[in-house]
DNA sequence: TTAATTTTGGACCATATAGTCCAAAACCTA
DNA sequence: TAGGTTTTGGACTATATGGTCCAAAATTAA
């Protein structure tokens, strides 16, 4: 049960004796990541990540262990930073914390592969649980972020249009897909302000 | 280029000579739109499609061509019942029709499985031009649909309107996906009514 | 009954896929 | 330098996949 024993992936490639790594575990599943978030995760094929990791069969399979621990380690860490980056422009807002978040939401990083978080949800959670309740956390924080920026009106509905602003700026990155022009996706996302107005 | 030629799919059975269909091709059809609708595109097998629809692959190819030909032809076929359906349920909501559709909105047909329409956007879109294009008709509909269920209103917003409150319910369909409780969905899309009150 | 025509069952095929295995390479420690 | 240890390349395997093929079955028209 305890880590760094032979199981399953996750090797720490350890400073003690041994050929060391040819690459960096961190950079590489950053590569994974973009595979998966551009391609999703079943038409994600290892030799795709493999590729781009540049990675032999070995080491992947060695590193991560396969491509569904390899798949869910991705995510968690784009859920981590995600957020990270929420909380960020939220605290650099300053006087307009909302207006910063929608700022964000407008020119999203995937462009037309939208949240990768979304994207796999959509693909996954009613057959897969893990992704789900990582897909629950993931969204609830969303919504507490940006209540938290909400703070001058009536607490006691600050999560609840929180959760609507969430659901509404979540609902374009499906136009986003289709490829609605994006001056008519950030026309509809400034309506999410008549959410949140009391 | 003339249909009914013997190039591909769509082979009408004519009444003429020959062994005589042994199913309903609209039948075989909705079945293969749940399996899709429940699967996703890609993971969908032949397999599960014949065993679903009842079909040998000899009567599966014969009759639709190929897989891709089948699923453009489900998710087409859902694309306009789904439409139909919706203008029913405005039409039928008299005083209301925006209550109507809300109503509507919160009991959904596909439960956790949400609507295959956004499902095969998030899966394919972005690599599939006809299914954009389809799915920007599709909400462009919707969008059209909500705009005259709030005929009072001031018209020249009708529309910016109603592709907000369209995106917010779009949005909760990924928080059913997570598993969210329905109530909270619920909550979460009764809060489109402040995007649509002058 | 016979010939023409279409559907059906299911064996078959080529390929793509996730994952395994092992010998050689590259390192550390003694 | 020698022995132990880990990584690496890449060949290999088993299986699943989308799609084809053809002989037999089931029908209609003559």
């Amino acid at each position: 049960m305890s880590e760094g024993t032979l199981i399953l992936g996750g090797n720490k490639s350890p400073a003690g004796p041994g050929r060391p790594r040819s690459f960096d575990e961190a950079e590489a599943l950053e590569k994974a990541l973009c595979v998966f978030w551009h391609k999703g995760y079943e038409t994600a094929s290892v030799d795709d990540l493999t590729e781009a990791m540049g990675l032999s069969r070995s080491s992947f399979y060695g590193t991560f262990g396969n491509k569904q621990a390899l798949f869910h380690k991705a995510l968690r860490h784009y859920s981590k930073r995600g957020l990270k980056t929420l909380r960020d422009v939220a605290n650099a807002g300053g006087d307009d914390p909302v207006g910063a978040i929608m700022e964000a939401l407008a020119n999203p990083q995937g462009g037309r592969d939208g949240c990768m978080l979304i994207n796999c949800l959509t693909e996954l959670a009613p057959h897969d649980e893990d992704v789900a309740a990582l897909g629950r956390h993931h969204l609830e924080s969303i919504d507490e972020i940006i209540a938290r920026a909400l703070k001058p009106s009536d607490p006691g509905q600050a999560l609840v249009k929180a959760r609507a602003f969430a659901s509404l700026a979540i609902g374009t990155l499906a136009l986003r897909k289709a490829g609605v022009p994006p001056d008519q996706i950030s026309q509809t996302l400034k309506q999410a302000r008549s959410v949140i107005t009391p």
